[in-house]
DNA sequence: ATGGACCCTGTAGCTGCTACAGGGTCAATC
DNA sequence: GATTGACCCTGTAGCAGCTACAGGGTCCAT
């Protein structure tokens, strides 16, 4: 039988997370405990890393730790239908395309001033024309 | 002469701001302390309303508070060339850039795993089997 | 004098970590 | 057997940029 454990530290490793936030998911439930060593060592098994690099591949798709979370709690049931995990991928995904259109306006304003500064003295700049009201 | 006031309520409507958000630019050596009423009530003038408009101009560029700040003292020196000024505003939009970039990226891998879902179990969703690596 | 809208200070909470301080453990080396 | 050094432990505080109380005071109209 395979019963390996991961320190904490391999766990980091393995997964590219930093010792502390291992800690810190722990902490808020995300990561359930692990055995503990004599020496009081967290003691880490093989579905603590999966479980580790679902969250990891979560948020690097940008999920928040509640969507995580709950992409976690639904993962659990594999015969529920997957409308769920499908519902929250999509709020998701409309929140990215919202930020997505915030930060494409920002940039065309941005360049805007940036191209029509005439690099003189600040009291005619462009820039902070746009920010100052009256002058 | 006009010497109008202005009350903490007054200047967070013409502003569109919080109450409390005006507050807290001036805990943070943001916003200059306004002369006080006899019930201490914070008692503002016309230079506290252009500052304050400045810095949400700002906020909405996307700029930090610290970036504010540094345009909120350049743009002082009326004389001086914009150099930093453009400076601070590019380094920004390089900023702006490349925070596009990823959330294209993010995008993109989103779309492919929610368009790849069958809507079947989670046994077999697509979205679910990106984040969980064996199965 | 009473009500309601406004104001005050101070503190704690939010997200998602990160960075200590001040200690304990473990394996290897001298 | 003592010492190093890498690792681990807990607990707390800090970051940005607010936001939300609690527990009071003020001001003005009725």
């Amino acid at each position: 039988m395979t019963n390996e454990t991961f320190s904490i530290g391999e766990l980091a490793r393995a997964t590219g997370t930093k010792v502390e936030t291992i800690r810190y998911y722990e902490r808020i439930g995300l990561l359930p405990l692990p055995a503990r060593t004599g020496g009081n060592y967290r003691a880490y098994a093989r579905p603590h890393l999966e479980r580790l690099g679902f969250i990891r591949r979560g948020r690097d798709l940008g999920f928040s730790l509640d969507g995580v979370r709950e992409l976690l709690r639904l993962s659990d049931d594999r015969d529920r239908p997957c409308t769920e995990v499908d519902r929250i991928a999509r709020a998701h995904l409309a929140q990215v395309e919202r930020k997505l259109a915030d930060l494409t306006m920002l940039r065309g304003e941005l360049r805007q001033r940036i191209d029509q500064c005439r690099h003189g003295t600040v009291a005619d700049c462009r820039i902070i024309e746009a920010l100052a009201p009256h002058a």
